[in-house]
DNA sequence: ATCGTGATTCCCT
DNA sequence: GGGAATCACGATA
């Protein structure tokens, strides 16, 4: 889909400005939402680029969010200033973040594939490693880096805002934006209860 | 639904 | 410092 000025390639766009990340969380996810996340490599390598369909938001006051109780060793890119990357390990996989403002982030969930992508880029862990994201990337800054994030071309797509997945925290908020139908948008049928519940006359299953 | 997996954080000493 | 709980996942079935 070409924008009005006719030009196809994402990565021909500067890399959106560091205001684009200082706003509020909520809206920094919903718009990343048909953005270019862009991989270019040192050397000879051709960019990796996926363009993003899933994004979970983590704001002030929120139990999930890493920065809850406050800096940390882990979090402390998550209070470097809007436009950074937050890379952390969980398990056996890493999971990307881009800072808004302090001690808020937006988790990239999943992307659609563009260029150079080798393996499937839905789930946070998939899209890492898809986009060759490694934790030493952690802190990078998204406006004057490597790894960067491209405006999208043309109309915004449909968004969608639904519970955020694979939490046990306050899970239930509709913080999680996505782009309803794409077939890169992960799947999880649904966020762990926290108590269980007798199953209720006519719910299903 | 469950399991592998190891880092991180917390709540004590 | 140390032990335990927790976990923004992914692959399995």
């Amino acid at each position: 889909m070409a924008g009005p000025d006719g030009r196809t390639d994402p990565t021909d766009r500067s890399p959106l400005p560091r205001s684009f990340y200082d706003r509020p969380t909520r809206e920094v996810a919903r718009d990343l939402l048909g953005t270019y996340l862009v991989h270019a490599p040192e050397g000879a390598h051709p960019p990796r680029v996926v363009r993003l369909v899933e994004t979970e938001a983590y704001v002030a006051g929120d139990p999930a969010n890493h920065a809850y109780r406050g800096p940390t060793p882990r979090n402390r890119t998550m209070f470097r200033g809007p436009g950074h990357l937050y890379v952390y390990r969980i398990h056996q996989v890493v999971c990307a973040n881009v800072t808004t403002r302090p001690g808020e982030a937006v988790l990239l969930r999943a992307g659609e594939p563009v260029q150079g992508i080798g393996s499937s880029p839905q789930g946070p862990g998939r899209l890492c490693r898809a986009m060759g994201i490694l934790h030493v990337h952690d802190g990078m800054d998204l406006v004057d880096g490597r790894i960067t994030l491209r405006p999208r071309i043309g109309a915004p797509p449909p968004i969608q805002s639904t519970p955020r997945v694979g939490i046990r925290r306050a899970a239930r908020r509709p913080l999680r934006f996505l782009v309803p139908g794409s077939p890169w948008v992960s799947r999880r049928p649904r966020p762990r209860r926290s108590s269980p519940l007798p199953p209720q006359p006519g719910s299903r299953s």
